[in-house]
DNA sequence: TGTTAAAGCGTAATAATGACATTAAGTAAA
DNA sequence: TTTACTTAATGTCATTATTACGCTTTAACA
């Protein structure tokens, strides 16, 4: 099980990636995508989230599933062999992966760093050019499924802080989709959802008009979340 | 890997069932979700090809995969167990399943069966209430899998005949939603899409004005499968 | 030749979308 | 204290899409 990690720290997109084992360090890419063995005893959700929790400390976050991935060939790339046969017990089994996303605040993850996360990094996404095994293809893949279903479904509960202006709500569906969309439209729309409550608070400390805050309604939100339909097109 | 292979035949949507060992007879199920175990050579999707080629004689079909099912208890019901320890060599194996869906055109199916087919059998998938291990869950998964692509993809090449009215692909998409649609809006937002050739035909021998007869655009048709959006709603 | 049944055209009211420009509210610098 | 700067926020119009209908057409068949 792989789960590619995004979060967004108002501006792009980043994807968590984990540091493999130091000794290892003359492979061509160190980072690859965080993922674990399924244990005996637990469903293919559980543990997604554990492994979302041994990372971040966090729980309760959008978790998806959205692919297995099982090309004999996965992991048959010649610079991918060292580490196999120093991490495995049967090196060349085949093995088939199945891919999660998750959604979460970067800062979040900032603040409540745990055991693992010293091995870990945020990377932009447009950086990333270079993942070991078949990781390329599944983070390829999470993009593919997080921007169709970005279209369909609410998102930036958990990619959003707490409370957020319209503009950084905006700058995140710019940087999923990667174009530019009007704010009036934009904004439109977005208000026309329901899914948004204005508060009585306002930007301060900024050189220009302070923007006001917003925050989910929660109820709605999860409403469009599971009941699924939602158009969200520019 | 299991396959979920929906047929059309101008009224109900059906599904795919094959029928299990004749010893086991005395099972609440006999029929089971058509699937296999994966070969050491062949990836995801060409292990489900191989499936429906087995099955059906069909190839080059719409196929694809819509969820991986890795709940631990999965093939731990009592009445399961006789089955696999018949089948089998390791009874108690944990086993995840990648769950693909398929749509094909219940005649085609019926004038080309194969070695498999004598054990096969077209169910109406509302009379569907009883399946082994957990094809129930994954059968529903794909169903709703279908709803949610059905409108932002178009569909039908698979389902209908190579000419077809339009009403008979209204009455598909009435039996994919399970609900009625307005036939001039039907027509206007089919029509519109412009992903059908009008042909110089019309049925014959009917009781009433005769419809034409329309045919997929293939190259159009495949550009929206491919590329993606598209609404359909009604 | 009239009855029946589905095909297929049309339209009017309403809703959603896309394209576009100006004013408002703060800080910071002159 | 005035001015410059920056981002927030709002409004409108033309176009397109949607919904909800009614009516005419074309065949078979009695």
């Amino acid at each position: 099980m792989d789960c590619v990690i995004f979060g967004f720290n108002g501006d792009q997109i980043h994807v968590l990636l984990i540091d493999r084992e130091n000794q290892l360090k003359n492979v061509i890419s160190e980072y690859a995508l965080p993922g674990n063995l399924i244990s005996d005893d637990e469903n293919l959700d559980m543990a997604a989230e554990r492994v979302l929790k041994e990372l971040t400390g966090l729980s309760d976050i959008y978790l998806e599933q959205f692919g297995a991935f099982g090309d004999p060939d996965r992991i048959k790339k010649k610079e991918d062999q060292p580490w196999l046969k120093a991490v495995r017990s049967i090196p060349n089994a085949r093995v088939v992966t199945v891919g999660y996303y998750s959604l979460i605040r970067m800062s979040n993850y900032e603040l409540n760093p745990s055991s693992f996360a010293k091995n870990a990094k945020w990377m932009p996404l447009n950086s990333i050019k270079k993942l070991p095994f078949d990781h390329l293809k599944i983070l390829n893949s999470s993009i593919e499924y997080l921007r169709s279903n970005t279209k369909i479904k609410p998102i930036g509960f958990n990619l959003l802080p707490e409370k957020f202006t319209l503009n950084q709500m905006q700058k995140l569906y710019e940087a999923i989709f990667d174009k530019k969309i009007d704010n009036r439209n934009f904004r439109r729309k977005i208000i026309n959802l329901n899914i948004l409550d204005k508060l009585d608070e306002k930007q301060s400390g900024v050189a220009h008009k302070p923007a006001n805050y917003y925050k989910f309604n929660e109820k709605r939100y999860l409403s469009y979340l599971k009941s699924g339909f939602f158009k969200f097109e520019f």
